[in-house]
DNA sequence: GCTTAGGGTTCG
């Protein structure tokens, strides 16, 4: 390839990928409808192309392509309906004069655009994914009768440069640069009608919250069909009938109370109401319906148009929904909570599938919970399952056998293990049914559960699976983590493994030990007089106020403990994790590399050196450090109470700290002043303490002279409060499982965690014994070893909340009045 | 080529 063919190439791709950023559309370069190739697609890699002369308005061209050099490139057009269009010209080379082989083309939006600035006259295009239409002007330009309309997913185009002589000659590669659009566009803007505003006959972009969807299915005809009903802030509720080729230009609608975001849907008269059916052009942006969630939008379209004004669409429509309580009806239920008879839908992950026969496919799902019914065991021969053929015992209680039927059998051919779903109304069935081609040696049980997706698609029946980014697998995965970590650790092999021990430092002292032997148990210390209710009972209860149960800590998280503490902003609320050492570390080492010590001192300080042995730094030869100390507190023989470390490592303020009661890492600014390491890592090192400040509200805290009045003890309370430093505070965090005969809740311990171990945060931060007393009391409640008959029976007071910002009306709750107690 | 389906529980 020559030099100016590579620049060439070079600023015509920069220039599409600037345009492009300004636009701030989404784009994928796979997908990118204006390709510009080095060599013409390989005959494999591309419809067949047929000449222009055999266009036909007749003829189904779906296949096909055409190929022809651009002889005409009109100007860039914004339109209302299609954001931009293009004319253009192409022309086959070689061609007869006889016959009409320059065909008319007209690109509609954002093809239009890609067009406009990276093809030029003279380029050699391949054109699929067209729409032929009478060309109108086929009289006075005398080309060819039909033109071709290229614009949605499936519209093309290939430039293809696959010879030198297709390029401009030297001299001319600067002039043959893109040049900007030549009309002047202004932003382009869809306008939404409100449902009720609705008018027979007539083409609109809406908005909607979703309240009643079918998955897209396959016609008797040529597309998938899908169904849903919608409804907006004024209050009229539109079916809508949506008929696309391709799946995934159907909405990408998850649960109901999804919004979405339809453009050129036609208002129809039906059975006596409107009713909206997608027309040329149609296509469909999906956001969750929940308030807070993230407001990107679902689509299979690369290049949607998408604005500020439509993310405040959707979060109106949010907190509308909200507000009027639309989608109460949630029909989404774990396994743990199955009851016999319930129609539900179950968002599980696929471990497994195998056919049954010709109309019921097998599919081995798990959510993490447990069923509290016991489940129909369907004897499957191995060598027809996809996926894990054999599960441990423990991990076989927590699989469910979904039997899908009929039409639901060929969206089953596409499902992978480990694939999440959402089944749409499943059916829980109780007893034993006799299926076909199954083996008669299945276990027979008395009171069984076996799961059924009907055939036909009533109440919206259907499996669909769900992206990675989805909140619901995400939560399903953290889930599962846990879940499959306690199985793990209950097995007997995995018992004795390294990473159970490296979880557990040994205790420091072996009396302990023998003191832990007797165990632990929970009590309540509230005056409630309530009556234990289960696990499910309380499900069921209304939100909010106190409950007791009796359950067993089936797991915890974080199993690794030292995860469990966390540090609190008592002004801002938030809560972060403890830095990681080697974050700290690196914090550090970056203050000492950008620090030239060569600064002034503060005027209000004494600075020298110091000097630290060795033994501190691997094979070093000791370290000398500069130091600063106050005048003041030098001057008042207090010069063991504060010292200022500049390019010092966490370790050495550590080792300083055990002589100074306050060490200070700083780093020299410009001038004579000192400043903080950054506030992700310790601010003051006390003892075997670290002390850290809240980075949202310790702004403008600077290193200042400390007032240590008279003979008040510095600490790090008035140390933060001289320096305008807001000090975060230890917490504890843990999620507990908590699980009886009726199934498996999930209970925080946040608030009491401290009096629950009767251990503070603080001492489980810096101390091994206040640690060791967590693991043991887990431990106890949880045995690595042990199986569930091990576990003792505890006495919680939970206190049930809804957080504000929720609104698909998940309850949590967390563990109150409750305190463990040594036996 | 211009239909297909147009929500309202099941064969198993």
């Amino acid at each position: 390839m020559s030099l100016h063919m590579r620049k060439h190439l070079r600023s015509l791709l920069v220039c599409l990928k600037t345009k492009r950023g300004k636009q701030a559309l989404k784009f994928d370069t796979a997908t990118m409808p204006v390709i510009v190739l080095l060599k013409k697609p390989s005959a494999g890699n591309q419809p067949d192309i047929i000449p222009i002369s055999q266009i036909s308005s007749g003829k189904n061209h779906g296949h096909h392509s055409v190929e022809g050099r651009v002889v005409h490139k009109g100007p860039l057009v914004s339109s209302s309906n299609y954001h931009f269009i293009l004319k253009g010209v192409i022309e086959e080379d070689n061609s007869k004069p006889e016959e009409k082989s320059s065909i008319n083309i007209i690109m509609m939006g954002m093809l239009a655009k890609e067009f406009s600035q990276a093809v030029n006259i003279g380029d050699l295009v391949v054109a699929s994914g067209f729409m032929v239409g009478k060309s109108p002007t086929a009289r006075q330009d005398k080309r060819h009768v039909c033109n071709l309309m290229l614009s949605g997913d499936k519209a093309l185009i290939h430039v293809c440069r696959h010879s030198p002589c297709d390029l401009p000659p030297p001299g001319q590669a600067e002039m043959k640069k893109p040049s900007p659009p030549p009309v002047v566009l202004t932003t382009p803007k869809y306008t939404y009608v409100k449902l009720r505003d609705l008018k027979a006959g007539q083409v609109f972009n809406v908005y909607g919250v979703v309240l009643f969807f079918k998955q897209p299915f396959k016609s008797r005809g040529t597309d998938f069909f899908s169904s849903l009903k919608i409804t907006d802030q004024s209050e009229q509720k539109i079916r809508c009938t949506l008929f696309c080729s391709r799946m995934e230009s159907h909405p990408q609608i998850f649960q109901s109370g999804d919004i979405v975001r339809l453009h050129r849907v036609k208002a129809q008269s039906f059975n006596d109401s409107l009713t909206l059916i997608n027309t040329f052009g149609f296509s469909a942006l999906t956001f969750d319906g929940t308030m807070d969630a993230d407001t990107e939008p679902r689509s299979s379209s690369k290049t949607f148009h998408f604005t500020e004004e439509d993310r405040r669409t959707v979060t109106e429509l949010r907190s509308w929904a909200a507000s009027r309580n639309l989608v109460s009806q949630d029909l989404s239920i774990r396994l743990a909570n199955a009851q016999p008879k319930m129609y539900f839908n179950l968002t599980c992950q696929l471990l497994a599938k195998a056919p049954i026969d010709a109309t019921c496919t097998l599919l081995r799902v798990w959510d993490g919970t447990q069923c509290p019914h016991a489940l129909l065991k369907v004897t499957v021969d191995a060598n027809i399952i996809e996926g894990i053929t054999s599960f441990s015992e423990e991990r076989e209680k927590l699989i469910a056998n979904v039997l899908v039927f009929d039409n639901h059998v060929q969206s089953t051919e596409h499902l992978k293990p480990g694939d999440f779903l959402r089944i749409f109304n499943v059916r829980a069935i109780p007893g034993s049914i006799k299926r076909p081609g199954l083996s008669s040696n299945q276990v027979e049980q008395s009171h069984h559960l076996s799961f059924h997706l009907h055939g036909g698609t009533t109440y919206g029946r259907g499996i669909r699976i769900l992206p990675d980014n989805c909140p619901d697998v995400q939560e399903l995965r953290r889930i599962m983590d846990v879940v499959h970590e306690s199985i793990e650790i209950n097995q007997p092999e995995v018992n004795d493994s390294v990473l159970w021990h490296a979880w557990n430092t040994p205790p420091q002292s072996p009396n302990k030990v023998n003191e832990a032997s007797v165990g632990f148990t929970t009590e309540r210390t509230c005056g409630h007089g309530l009556q234990p209710v289960s696990v499910s009972e309380l499900k069921v209860c209304k939100p909010g106020g106190y409950h007791h149960v009796k359950a067993q800590l089936r797991s915890y998280e974080p199993l690794r403990l030292h995860r469990a503490l966390k540090l609190f902003c008592s002004k801002c609320k938030s809560m972060q994790d403890v830095p990681d050492n080697r974050l700290v570390t690196k914090v550090f080492s970056d203050a000492s590399n950008g620090a030239s010590g060569l600064s002034n001192s503060p005027p209000w300080s004494l600075s020298g050196k110091v000097h630290l042995p060795g033994y501190l730094q691997a094979g070093g030869e000791g370290r000398t450090l500069n130091v600063h100390l106050s005048a003041q507190l030098v001057s008042e023989g207090r010069t063991k109470e504060l010292i200022f470390l500049s390019g010092c490592t966490p370790d050495e303020a550590c080792h300083l700290a055990a002589t100074y009661a306050n060490v200070i890492p700083v780093r020299p600014l410009p001038g004579d002043q000192l400043d903080f390491l950054d506030l992700t890592v310790p601010f003051l090192f006390r003892g075997s303490k670290r002390f850290y400040g809240c980075k949202q509200c310790s702004k403008g805290a600077v290193v200042r002279e400390p007032k240590a009045d008279g003979d008040k003890v510095l600490d790090e309370q008035n140390i933060a409060e001289v320096f305008g430093i807001q000090l975060l505070k230890f917490v504890m965090l843990l999620t507990f499982y908590l699980q009886d005969a009726s199934g498996m809740l999930k209970v925080f311990l946040l608030r009491e965690a401290e009096d629950f171990f009767n251990v503070s945060a603080d001492e489980a931060a810096t101390q091994q014994e206040a640690q060791d007393r967590i693991t043991r009391t887990l431990n106890y409640f949880c045995p690595p070893e042990g199986r569930t008959s091990k576990r003792p029976w505890l006495d919680f007071c939970l206190a049930a909340y809804r957080t504000n910002a929720d609104n698909n009306h998940q309850d949590y709750y967390q563990i109150t009045n409750t305190r463990t107690r040594e036996l």
